[in-house]
DNA sequence: CTGTTAGCGCATTCAC
DNA sequence: GTGAATGCGCTAACAG
């Protein structure tokens, strides 16, 4: 394949090079008949500019990462949504990467863009908040970040998140105002900063109810579904909850299954709530009361907040939280049922 | 920032610049010690080849481009999942792109593309079997092309499915062997491929079953979530399905949203099945029988053959499709249920 | 309005 | 085992 290039374009048109490169820009002047006869030329020889030789010469690459921990649920899938649409909408490409939530491979990903391949990077955190050596890399070579979800405390950039902390009070809230007086709490790591900030408003709103904290209701499970379905035996055996707050979507199903297999009836015999972004929780078995993520906008807005540090040359972004509502989506899940006074709806 | 370069590097170092080089690509012969001290002071001073640099001198992106429709069900993003892995084993990086069902957008990207962006395209495709020449600059670049779920018949290059004729013949006539009658087909758009594929292999099963056809039964939606129950709305209230098949989850969502607000009981009173990916098809209400496809198989599958062309220095992909088996997994909401015989389960 | 010139950062000859 | 020279394809200054 003799592949098509400026100069041969240039040759075959009797002009310079120059030329040809003013034609494909449109800021500088160039004789609009000159220009139309070039273009002609070059959509008729499959003509297009290098993007790696324009790239070397202005060191710019139009192109931002998103760097997201898995793809295991819905949350992400609109965040992303969110992100590639704001980054279309500012003419730039968006590479994506999955950690799997192992921070080895979320530096290996960072080391691998430090060399000019993007201009700015969009991630939910995958690890604790530990060693993020491989983030200074981002901020020597000047390439902002921005956080969504999942952040690093030690780290200065601005953290695009839920209203986490108000929200979890507010459903564990929303439980008790229905009769529940034994909430448990599911939750995948309760070190990483997410899981600590919702933890701690379930942890308020149970003392300020005045109900007294039983640990053995606090359940650390890992991202395996088996292992999830049995953490939450585990708990129906050694304790009796009457409700359930679920920190993440996959804990809500799971729990869903249990409930089917113990011949547990939700709402009647234990309510449920939880943290998610699914479009179907209406027709779950049962509607599933859920605290409702802004997943796009918190993808967009965090996008949004790079391109303006883009467009303004920072080269860092700066260091605050900027939190979006979650909503209560109160569905059949945590209904109040009231069998005393034979009023059962 | 004092950018670093391989020359600043080279002066720190009292070397020239071709044996820094060197010690950053595997294959030349270089002093194992000048090489480390090489490594060494380059970390320390933060340098990495800078990578349009790089990319030009050889024509190489490693990159390849993910193009898909849209965002809205899990099989995209499992596919994707299966494609970014592909890549990320083979040390590719991959863009994505979400052209939100707009041919126009997806000629958009592939332009965007073939300047020597990418090495290699995945994609699903958006549009119906009409104008494809914008990805004829693909095959003038030699940029190879693999289709998943969705292609164009009419261009040549692999195409990795699942085998939706059979499975959409084994559903229906699932739905005929659990008793039902009179089916109906939901789908999207009937004139694209797979729409057609599909509605083929319910014909067939139709026919086989010796059940005639009727038009009305047939829907054709939108991908609008109120246009689409309303359309399942006008199915019920004019004609009398006992069975549906969706040949799309989210046709599949609305029934059951429907089925609640009309208090139809599945599979009582209609049963229910569609092509879906759904995780958690098993705590719907009720839990959904599905035609489940392995979207992450084709993605990754998909990506596979993309990789084994690029290796092979290919500029263009096998015209060929392979498909690969769903499965139907029976749930509750095709169940067969007899009240005649007092045998009801 | 157009051509000439120089150089972005790197990797590969070819010498030594 | 290492250095000097050349060019990948493009664009921005500068001249005219």
């Amino acid at each position: 394949m003799s592949q098509i290039n400026i100069k041969k374009l240039a040759a075959a048109l009797g002009l310079s090079t120059s030329t040809i490169s003013r034609a494909f820009r449109n800021n500088s002047d160039i004789n609009p008949l000159t220009k139309e006869r070039i273009l002609r030329m070059a959509d008729e020889l499959g003509y297009s500019p290098n993007l790696y030789a324009s790239n070397l010469r202005d060191s710019k690459s139009k192109t931002i990462a998103i760097i997201i921990p898995e793809f295991g649920n819905n949350f992400f899938s609109q965040a992303i949504k969110g992100i590639e649409k704001q980054a279309r909408y500012n003419g730039y490409h968006t590479l994506i990467y999955v950690t799997e939530d192992d921070v080895e491979q979320e530096a290996s990903f960072i080391r691998s863009l430090c060399n000019g391949r993007v201009e700015g990077v969009v991630m939910s955190a995958s690890g604790e908040g530990l060693k993020h050596s491989h983030l200074n890399l981002l901020r020597e070579k000047g390439i902002p970040l921005v956080f969504f979800d999942r952040c690093y405390e030690d780290v200065e950039a601005t953290c695009v998140t839920g209203n986490d902390y108000d929200s979890s009070y507010e459903a564990t809230q929303h439980l008790v105002a229905n009769g529940c007086k034994r909430i448990a709490y599911l939750v995948v790591n309760k070190s990483i900063s997410i899981g600590k900030t919702r933890m701690q408003g379930y942890l308020d709103a149970l003392k300020d109810a005045d109900l007294t904290l039983d640990d053995n209701l606090i359940v650390e499970c890992t991202n395996d579904r088996d292992e999830i379905y049995k953490a939450i035996k585990r708990l129906f055996e050694k304790t009796k909850p009457d409700g359930v707050f679920a920190s993440v979507e996959r804990l809500a199903m799971a729990m869903l299954r249990y409930c089917v297999d113990a011949k547990l009836d939700i709402p009647m015999d234990i309510k449920l709530i939880c943290f998610s972004c699914l479009e179907i929780a209406d027709v779950l078995n049962p509607p599933l009361s859920t605290v409702n993520q802004p997943a796009f906008e918190m993808g967009a807005r965090a996008a949004e907040i790079l391109f303006e540090a883009l467009h303004n040359k920072q080269t860092i972004t700066k260091k605050q939280q900027i939190q979006l509502s979650s909503s209560i989506i109160p569905r059949i899940s945590t209904e109040k049922r009231i069998f005393d006074d034979n009023t059962e709806t």
